[in-house]
DNA sequence: GGAAGCATGTAAAGTGTTACATGATTTT
DNA sequence: AAAATCATGTAACACTTTACATGCTTCC
């Protein structure tokens, strides 16, 4: 009974349940500062898969209204915790996709003048420089308060993003250096 | 006329066509080969949108069978050129978008005991040194006799690419040490 | 002769985004 | 009193994936 039906955003969402957050609006918030950097959703995409979650028996949810205003909160069933207990263990690959707008750019850059072609990696260590600046600013500090509540793994996944901002950062610095040179890649 | 009603699968038909790549076939394949890694496309997507494309007079289309065998080829129109040209100036702020469902995990692996949480950080860093392998084997030599066509940037691309899944495993792999160490990230 | 590769597409289902719509409560 | 935040959802559209369907040509 217990296969693999779920896809991550079931499993984000099951995860962040088991991890005290109870409502879709909250769990929405939460996502937008941890996990928004390698998996970001919407309201429109919480709602209805908390539904279908519950449908399915892996959530069960309760009406919570606070004063007038409308609230359901949910928890996670044992079947629930069986299937993201399952998930973390599986040795299936995950998935892993990027879809990376400026990089296109950059592959098709040579029919640009150098001027322009300057211009585009200038904007895109621009871009990357603001990433890194604003992952450190709303997604670090609150990972760092994880290891106070017994949780290291929040924040080894938000070094990893923080890192990688500053790695691509220094990578279209470099690239642009060597363009204003006006020389070829050293090796 | 010129508004940028393309959205980046369209851009990337548009160069490749541009680059002498002239079937819709012949273009699911180069990117399978080059842009896949920031950019992955299908049949389902480029035939589709080649049509689109024409429609909108970005490109044209003529039959040129191959024997017996049906085969369209598209060449860039001007208009084409332009609209080009245009999004690789443009200043606006490309997209950039991850979906990396190790890192949702390795988010949630509090959860586990410390051997399925190194287990887990161990199959991420093999999945990265694959990822590193291959990119390296099917990927890079290709992208390296670009320069030989006078094109510098699908290399720069591809670098971008074999340099990251290179420091991604690293990573992992001291996120690895880290753990079976038992201690605290030192710092 | 068979397998691999070339070539084009459609259909259905699933996923995700944007915009809209509503209204209560809390903070300034 | 106004603005911000909490809270929940729907509708329409756009996008993507998977599977299916077909048939020719070239290589072994």
């Amino acid at each position: 009974v217990s296969v693999l039906r779920l896809n991550p955003s079931g499993y984000l969402i099951l995860g962040m349940l088991r991890a005290g957050i109870s409502t879709g609006y909250a769990i929405k918030r939460a996502v937008d500062l941890s996990t928004r950097f390698f998996w970001a959703t919407s309201f429109a995409q919480v709602y209805p898969e908390l539904a279908r979650l519950e449908d399915q028996g892996y959530i069960a949810g309760r009406d919570e209204p606070r004063g007038g205003r409308p609230r359901k909160t949910y928890r996670v069933t044992k079947k629930g915790e069986r299937a993201l207990d399952d998930w973390l263990r599986s040795s299936r690959v995950p998935a892993f996709e990027f879809r990376d707008e400026g990089l296109l750019r950059l592959f098709f850059a040579d029919a640009l003048s150098d001027d322009d072609a300057i211009a585009l990696v200038k904007r895109l260590r621009e871009a990357a420089e603001h990433a890194d600046r604003s992952f450190r600013e709303d997604i670090l500090p609150l990972a760092e308060s994880a290891p106070a509540q017994g949780m290291r793994f929040p924040l080894d996944a938000a070094r990893l993003g923080a890192d990688y901002y500053s790695w691509r950062a220094k990578w279209f610095a470099q690239l642009q250096a060597e363009l204003e040179a006006g020389g070829r890649p050293k090796s």
